[in-house]
Parts: C-alpha cells; sequence; structure tokens
DNA sequence: CGATGTCATGACACCGATGTCATACTTTTG
DNA sequence: CAAAAGTATGACATCGGTGTCATGACATCG
C-alpha cells in the first residue's frame, strides 16, 4: 500500500503537503493541490488511521459487546435477538458522528468479557457500550474508573450510565390505555417472576388500576411462563383456565411478551373464544412480525430496542466529549415505548366516567 | 497511558525486553519476566495495536457492512433481521481466529457504501465481508481488486466468492418431505416472483414433484405477496380461495415464509378448517419464534443465517491466508438448511410405493 | 584451554502519519 | 519603499511499538 512519501514523491511536493492536502488544516496552492490529488488517485493511496492515531492518539473506535456479560446463568439464553437491534442501533449512531464501532460477542461466555475488552482497549477505544439480550441487573466487568462505559438494557449497582426500557410505564400505559377501552377485569400473564421486567411490569399494571380506582384482584395475576417448552404450554393451558374460569372472568388478557400472545390465541380459539369479541388479548414488545402477522393485529407495547440503542450511542458520545458527567447519575434513563394499538382489544362501551363516579362515592 | 518505555523504565530494562515479554517471541529471564510484569500490572499498561500494525502491517481487523449495497430499490427495507444474525456468526467466527470485527450499516443508503469502504480502508481491515438482509444479486462496490471479500447471503456476476442460502434445495427438501408423509396435491403460496429465492424455491417445488412422478399442476401456485398489508391481505386470501376451491384442492399448502404461513393458520381457521386435520401447512425460514410458537408447531425449512456467516467468516479467512483461491469459483456457496418438521403437517396413510407403482405402469 | 555456540539483553532505525518551527515568497501598510 | 503581515512550503522530530544487529556472559566441545 502506498504511502505518504510516494505521493510526496509521484506529486514533486513534502510530505506535509500532502497532509495538508488530505487534512484540509492549511492554505495549499489550487495546483500543488491539483498535483497531490492525481497522484493520490494514481497511487490508490489511502491514509492510515494507524500511523495518524499514534499522534493524535484518537482512534475513533468504539467497542460494543454483546452476549451474556455477568454470570447470571439463571436465566435460559434468550431468543437472540433484541440485542441484536440494538446494536444496529449504536452502529447508526455512533457512525454519524464518524466514529466506527468494532463489535465483539461473548457467545454466552461471560469469561470472555474480559480478554475482549482487553482487545478493544489495545485498539484503543474511545468508549465501550455493552448490550444485553433482556432487562437486568449486571455485575460490572473490568475497565480502568473514569473510561467512558454506558449500558445498554442493562444496569448495575455502581451508577454507571444506564439505558433501560421504562417496563413500569409501558405497562401502565397499556393497562390505562385498556381502562380507558372499558375493561376492568384485566388479566395479567406473567413472565418468570425474578425477570427484572415482571416486577416492573407488575408495578405499572397496579399503579394504572390504582389510578382508576380499580382494586387489584391478586387472582388475575399468573406466573404463565417456565423456560421449557413442554411445561411452559401446560402452564399457560392452566392459567387460562383458572382466569376463564373466575366467578367474574376478565375481559381481556395481558401477555408477558408477544410470543405468549400468540400462543393465547391458539388456546383460546381451541376453547372456543374469539379474540377480541370473547375475551381481548394485548402483548409486550411489539416484536413486529409476530403483532402485525397474527389475525387480529396484536396490541402491544413497544420495548424500544432502536431508541435504547440511540440514546446509548448518544450518551457515550458526550460523555467522550465532555468527560464525565456530574449529576442525575445514579438511575439509569428509562426509554418507554409507545402502546401499539391494534385490533386484538374489543373497546366495551365504557360506563362514563367510570372513575369519578367511584371517587364520588363517600 | 503508560507506553513500554515507561514500562521498561519502572522495570529497569530496556523497551525491546518489554516487547519480549509481551509477545513472548525470544526467551527472558524469568526474574526479569516477573520485574516486567510487575511494571505493567502497576501501570495498567496496555499496548497499543496502532503501533504494533505499523511495523507489522496487520490489523487483525476485518470490515462488515450490512444493509443496502446496490441500488435496486425494488425490494421493500426488509424485516431487517436475518442479516444481523449473519453479524453475529460472523463476527464468532472471526474473533475465533483472534481478529476483530467492525460493523458498518448503511442504513439504506447504497451510497454510503463508497465512505464505508473507505473507512475501513484507513482502518487497513485485511478483508470484507458484506451481508444483505435477503438472498439477492448485487452490484459489486469498489474494493481494490484482489483485495479479499466474501458476500454472505447475496453474490454478484464477477464470480466474487459468495455464500447463500440453498433454496432450491430446501424447497425440494420439503416438498419430497411432504410426499413421503402421503401429500400428492401441494399447494405452494410464492413471494414475489422478482425474488431470486421464489424462483430457486419454485425449481426446488417443481424438481421434487418431477423426482416422485407426480404431475406439475400450474394452479397449484399462486403468488401470494405484495409489499402492502392491505393488498397482501386481500392477495392471500384470494390464493387460498382459489387452491381450495379447486376440483382437487391441496392438501397442505407451502407459504413463502413463516410470516406467511402464521397469517395462513387464521385464514383457515376463519374458514373453519384445521390445521392439520383439515389442511396442512408448511413454512419457510424457520423463524422459530413463530414457527416453534404457533399452535400447531410449523413445519418449516430453516433459512441457515447462522452457517452462513460462519461460512462467510471461514471463508474470508481463508482468502486472507492462503490469498485468491484458484478454482471453484464462479458459482456460490449454497448452504442449505435443514427441514424442521412439526405438527402443522398432518402424515396421511400414504398409497405404499406410490412412487414405484406410478414407474410401472407402462 | 581457546574456539564456538547459545542465552539474555540493549542500541538504534523504522513504520506512516502529523505538530512545530523555519524559510522563501507575496502582499499590505504607514 | 521598507517594515510588517500573510501565504505556501519543507525539514525534522515525534508518536509507541518491533525488526535488525551488536554485545557480553556462560556453557559446550574438540
Amino acid at each position: 500500500m502506498a504511502t505518504i512519501y510516494d505521493v510526496a514523491r509521484v506529486a514533486g511536493v513534502s510530505a506535509k503537503t500532502v497532509s495538508r492536502v488530505l487534512n484540509r488544516d492549511a492554505p495549499v496552492k489550487a495546483a500543488t493541490r491539483e498535483k497531490v490529488e492525481a497522484a493520490i488517485a494514481k497511487l490508490d493511496f489511502v491514509p492510515s488511521t494507524a500511523a495518524r492515531m499514534m499522534r493524535s492518539n484518537r482512534s475513533g473506535l468504539i467497542g460494543l459487546i454483546t452476549g451474556a456479560i455477568s454470570q447470571t446463568s439463571d436465566q435460559p439464553a434468550s431468543h437472540g435477538l433484541p440485542d441484536l437491534v440494538i446494536v444496529q442501533a449504536v452502529q447508526r449512531g455512533i457512525a454519524s458522528s464518524g466514529m466506527t464501532v468494532m463489535i465483539a460477542d461473548t457467545g454466552g461466555q461471560s469469561d470472555q468479557v474480559a480478554p475482549l475488552v482487553q482487545t478493544f482497549l489495545e485498539h484503543r477505544v474511545q468508549g465501550l457500550i455493552y448490550a444485553a439480550d433482556f432487562h437486568q441487573r449486571v455485575a460490572l466487568p473490568l475497565v480502568p474508573k473514569g473510561f467512558p462505559l454506558v449500558l445498554a438494557n442493562c444496569f448495575d449497582d455502581a451508577g454507571t450510565p444506564a439505558i433501560v426500557p421504562d417496563d413500569r410505564r409501558g405497562q401502565h400505559m397499556l393497562v390505562e390505555r385498556l381502562i380507558r377501552a372499558g375493561h376492568r377485569r384485566i388479566g395479567y400473564l406473567t413472565l418468570g417472576r425474578q425477570m427484572v421486567a415482571t416486577q416492573l411490569r407488575t408495578e405499572g399494571y397496579r399503579s394504572a388500576l390504582a389510578e382508576a380506582d380499580i382494586a387489584f384482584d391478586p387472582a388475575l395475576v399468573v406466573l404463565a411462563y417456565i423456560d421449557d417448552a413442554k411445561l411452559g404450554s401446560k402452564l399457560l393451558w392452566d392459567a387460562i383456565d383458572r382466569l376463564m374460569s373466575l366467578p367474574e372472568p376478565p375481559t381481556v388478557l395481558c401477555c408477558g411478551n408477544d410470543a405468549m400472545a400468540m400462543r393465547v390465541y391458539g388456546i383460546l380459539r381451541s376453547r372456543g373464544l374469539q379474540v377480541p369479541q370473547d375475551v381481548s388479548v394485548a402483548g409486550f414488545d411489539d416484536h413486529r412480525i409476530i403483532a402485525e402477522t397474527l389475525y387480529p393485529p396484536l396490541t402491544t407495547v413497544e420495548l424500544p430496542y432502536a431508541a435504547i440503542g440511540a440514546r446509548a450511542a448518544e450518551r457515550l458520545l458526550s460523555l467522550i466529549e465532555s468527560g464525565p458527567e456530574e449529576g442525575a447519575d445514579a438511575a439509569p434513563t428509562r426509554v418507554a415505548g409507545p402502546v401499539a394499538w391494534r385490533e386484538s382489544v374489543l373497546s366495551r362501551t365504557p360506563v362514563v366516567d367510570f372513575k369519578t363516579q367511584g371517587r364520588e362515592r363517600p
């Protein structure tokens, strides 16, 4: 590969002048510039970032780590996709600042994190992002303190800048919307209890009910997911059985995610119940390929992975530019996705101003 | 950041000795090594790839480009996921050789390809992979000729090494399997005709029929996809109407992809037809979250994205090591995914040895 | 025992850019 | 018109490692 000296020789100028043409950081006579540009084209010269970096100490690189980071291992290998959406969004955000993203995946081995970080540091990345495959608490990997680092779709106890989905608000908005559509008995089929998302969403579910002065009925909330296809299926059938045979059965079933909602469609149909005429169904994730393809299309809440990735990139860039920010550090940034309202939820002629009525009772 | 000279000073040795400790490329006394290692640890020294690269001229970097590459634009923005699975597989394959992957996404702008390639060249990547979001023909971007380049999930007319899914064989295997299960009237709801995959799969469909001496009936093959939600839905309804009201209707419907199969489930149910008792259904892609979650689980063909990514990485590494390979260059490498046989297809008590019977007829 | 070889280490140049400073040539200005 | 200011360019050191070669200390061998 040609060097700046080759170009200088061919163009009959000094290397420094070629550098000036490349960087436009000092005036160069038009005639000289043309000679240099001709030489560059002729030699297929491409400047070396490595050499450049040696002086400037700025690599223009960002490191992105995906896959298992901490040894939780109580969680199953995920569906494997959401973090990739984050990757894409991060890449776009970073690219818009002229930097380049290097990626590495732990392949599920949390002990791979250390060597990956080392490699990134050797490349002198100017910042690191870690993207998790589902909303979780992680134990921090080893980076030099003060090094720009942002967590996406996860958080830690050390106050590292983090961007996470606002599960609480997402579920709250969904339930609120269901109530506005006239639903009062709202069933909730949850994912595993130990998941961060489940806890937060349950809070959102309850707060929305509370805001509308609807009493929380524990019988309406049922664990309906375990990590085993066969048992999981039975669990879901039983959960629905239990809910639908309540004295006052729910008019809508909120599901822990869209895939569960898809199964619920099938189960309800097998029981002769039509969606949404007999029971409404709502999901979570806005996994488009499911939500839009199901018939009827599924009402759900978007898990804003793209927004999370974009925010993470943004945050990291600002950390790099301005150094560690002062305030507002402790809590993760929560990004709420909108409710995607589709035909799987029936609007029941609502008892107008039910809420006010309730309040007016002494 | 500390340099090798700082380490040398602290350890009381020369820089070169530190280098030797780092690279283990020459004998160093145990006592000296320990002093050096202590100094490295004390200073948090991390060697600079950039400086290293200047002498060795090997960056240890691979460039990966995703998103729109050529200005076809007749194809809609894809579902956006498959290429990310390829990204992950490529990353794993490359990482196993100790190299690092840099990624860039065109964000749908094919005119972004040139600057991205330029950036990669500036970083002195040792090879490039382009991963497309669906099986397609692409027009080559500008890379120095002889530069290691592999296409994944796409191919060009210039004979660039390419890894693509074997759509023909995939569909062939599926149909062959359906025939073995006793099906003779096999409906086929295709994706857009201009898609490479559609053409190849139709060939596979026909060849499997031919092998079994089943006459090809054009009435059984119907275009059922256009890029418009509303019109697409109507098209699919009509297609199914047409197929099911044939004098001899199909006993199984092959769908262009799993999402279509999911819709077909819904449509069939609305018509009072049970899957698979009344009609069997098969998909294509093995989009797990759909295929495994649908009830009944969907028989489909895996689109081996992970394998494609892995093969692409492998191929690129061999190109880098051994230089341009000689023979077997022209045709893309085709990777066939297995048939995922699930409960959406009914095994009809087959007319035993129908095939032989057919042959024996004069 | 001196010649030869191996081990352990250091001095120094070099990779390919850019920053600093010097210099020659122009143009502006009092 | 000379001094001051601006323009265009080059020489050279430098960034942080590694390759080459030299050197001194021992071990081995005929």
